[in-house]
DNA sequence: ACAATAGTGTCTGTGAGACAATATCCT
DNA sequence: AGGATATTGTCTCACAGACACTATTGT
């Protein structure tokens, strides 16, 4: 090839790009999966079998494969999950999964090894099954958020039996706030039931995420007058409620994408000031 | 240091996480820096000097310093940000800016050179004064979001002059929409004035950031009736506007973090579905 | 004088939340 | 039968938006 003062440039400008002149930087991505089981928030984690933090719990993750492996960052999150759940990409039951980009976390030493950047998601799934340790993983389970005692602040009171390593406290704060959040606006709520669901189910999701009881009625009549939010199948459960009470009606999901208006969370007295 | 079988084992994991070992991938981060000039919004970019998109225009933006310099991502933004608005961090300038991240973009093949993971983040700035171009840029200029004809999609209207390179259309889009959002649920518009302010003037930011006349007695009274927003400083301006009508009171920055209730745009009608 | 603008008042429709009522189903 | 629950009805208060109005300033 022709060193032109063109290419020459570029060649310049490519070695100033290459990152092994530069101190080395890994790029991972983790997942914080939450479910809704037994009415309570879960969310996956796996404990570490190697060092750092070995026998703490973790955010399942990983590498970001590189440019061989052409590997988008969505799907490097797709992958992990799969690993750790054992439910393959291609079975649809990971495609009903509600995967999007949560933040970045970059702070020099965050992991004691070297400068490690890490890309978090957050999935929403309806109940999954159990799921099995990974390769590098000594356990894999899903833990109701409640047990891991986190604080506003990110961090865990002390006390906690599980304890979370690097800072993954921090993203599963992050991960829960936005989680809340976006209930409030969106019909994502939806991704945590079955493909149909009662008003009442979908009530419990909104009563565990936000960690409140809601009033059933009003829940019930603000549901059905999002437009879009929520779609009548005309059928009904089989039998009522296990206490008792009459069969509910079932519904899918709507096409909207927005709630609108959006369903406000109560305690938001307390204004954030 | 004796080879028990942990630090034996801790040795593989380092080894596994080498990043040498894999492709090289890069990290940069790119600013998305907003501010309102002659009541239109306006976002920072640099001309580009060198290939690749020589010539075609950037959201500023560069490298992450490596673990020597211990640079957080959130410096790393603010440097970046500083190198081409000449502003430096000391002078306090900067830190009137309101810095958010934004989002990671991650595609195979954004950077046609090599695997570059890029931190996006989002700055809200006062009025600033015209940039000089930095080391590696041609040209540095606020350039008038309106003037580059982006669509919801991320994509720029073909005939457009000014190109962008890489996906920083689809960061900017992005970095738009979350702008408008903002707008909605916290008191950010006040980033974009200086620290005592009108109503109307603030009612210019939202007026430029969301492309809608809003009508200004409904907005008056609206900003006034959310606890926190504004305080009054007791004081008005000198004079009237340049048009005719009577002095406006002067208002500070109140210490809200959060609107409630909301300042919803208008043109929510169009429910995405 | 005239036009433009800051700020306030008023009215109306919508929606959220408290509370009540009714019908249906489980044990 | 008795208790629990799904669903609907009613009432009230807050608030967004439309519109009107007054006071103050620049040209």
């Amino acid at each position: 090839m022709k060193r032109t003062p063109d290419t020459q440039r570029e060649e310049e400008f490519l070695a100033s790009y290459d990152p092994r002149a530069y101190d080395p930087v890994a790029v991972t991505v983790d997942v914080v999966a939450l479910t809704i089981r037994d009415g309570a928030l879960h969310v996956l984690l796996v404990r570490r079998g190697a060092p750092p933090f070995a026998g703490m719990w973790a955010l399942p993750g990983g590498f970001v494969r590189g440019v061989r492996e052409a590997e988008d960052l969505p799907q490097a999150a797709a992958r992990e999950l799969a690993e750790e759940t054992g439910l393959s990409t291609e079975e649809g039951a990971l495609a009903r999964v509600h995967l999007e980009q949560l933040a970045t976390y970059g702070a020099p030493g965050r992991d004691p090894r070297m400068r490690v950047i890490s890309v978090a998601y957050l999935a929403f799934a309806p109940e999954l099954p159990d799921p099995r340790a990974g390769s590098d993983a000594a356990d894999a389970a899903w833990v109701p958020v409640d047990s891991l005692g986190l604080t506003e602040a990110g961090t865990q009171r002390p006390g906690t039996t599980r304890k979370l390593a690097f800072d993954h406290a921090q993203i599963l704060a992050d991960g829960l706030e936005r989680a809340r959040s976006k209930l409030e606006y969106t019909p994502l709520a939806t991704a945590f039931c079955a493909p149909e669901f009662t008003i009442p189910e979908l009530r419990a999701v909104y009563e565990a995420v936000w960690g409140e009881e809601l009033h059933a009625g009003n829940f019930h009549r603000k549901v059905l007058s999002v437009p879009g939010f929520v779609e009548s199948t005309g059928e009904t459960t089989e039998r009522g409620g296990r206490r008792g009470g009459p069969r509910a009606r079932l519904y899918r999901a709507g096409d909207a994408r927005l709630l609108h208006p959006a369903l406000l969370r109560p305690s938001r007295e307390e204004q954030v000031r």
